[in-house]
DNA sequence: TTAAGTGCAAATATTTTGCTGTCAC
DNA sequence: GTGACAGCAAAATATTTGCACTTAA
């Protein structure tokens, strides 16, 4: 789903099959979720799609691969300023790295790209000396059609 | 605990004071806490320190204060990447916007300012047409003491 | 006085763990 | 064949809600 929202299919599949990963049914089922979501996905909302695929999904086995794929590397933790509830959301890792700008009011994610994360992440690596893993930076706000809105309501 | 370690007392009582909001021996407790904090504290921490000072202080409390100042912008809740749980931390706002540099081995915490943050902020506003209320931006990886030992165990 | 705030109990939500049986390689 | 993986049940963790009592203003 995220930036280049055309992704090659079977990637992730590829990806975990050179590390030597073991492929099941529901892991195909889970990462072809993962792989063709047309937005952020959260744990039990990827078990229910990958029941359509393979009804044997177990909400444990979503858990586990998710933290697989985390471990590779291969997915990101997003929170989405926790509109909508406490869990988290996954997205497939891409080399683009961009950040999340969620809507306050009526949850619409939106995705933006800026060179200036790059230059924090040089930054800390060089002044902290620090071996930077993941940087996830989210903006929370109101979008331009819940401006007026909330301005109303809080006016 | 933030950016200005020393911070004035009875702020944050003030600054709800000014608001019209009722304070209670409870809600006193749980603001010196927050404001005298050395680090990053999640709920059960807030509470169990809030109970030296007021001993009534119920774990319902914490949330509900938590949730008030959240909704005033006076307190920022971070992941500090789920080192030590899946709880939250908070930090008293300042006005100097700060990112968290998690070590994913020890579980340190740095925080670093740098002037993109702000550059970030502006151009999604500017670019995306959203009034942004929080930005939140979150860096895990490994620390100097522990990049060598992090080498040895994966290598 | 009274609306807002509190504690307690219980509910809800999310994620993890233990165990036993199954399947990919 | 065997070790990694699955499902199921239950635990652990984190946070929220309902309700009757209390208290700040």
């Amino acid at each position: 789903m995220p930036f280049p929202s055309t992704e090659t299919p079977g990637r992730l599949q590829a990806e975990l099959a050179t590390r030597g990963v073991r492929m099941t049914r529901q892991r195909r089922a889970i990462l072809e979720v993962i792989e063709t979501a047309d937005h952020h996905l959260d744990a039990s909302q990827i078990q229910r799609w990958a029941q359509r695929i393979e009804p044997s999904v177990d909400r444990v086995t979503v858990y586990r691969t998710l933290s697989l794929l985390k471990r590779h590397g291969l997915v990101d933790e997003l929170d989405l300023m926790h509109v909508g509830g406490e869990g988290h959301y996954y997205e497939r890792v891409t080399g683009r790295n961009h950040l999340h700008v969620t809507c306050l009011n009526c949850g619409k994610v939106l995705e933006f790209e800026t060179p200036h994360l790059d230059s924090i992440r040089r930054e800390v690596e060089c002044s902290c000396c620090f071996k930077v893993e993941v940087a996830r930076l989210e903006i929370g706000g109101y979008c331009k059609e819940c401006c007026g809105k909330q301005a109303q309501a809080n006016g």
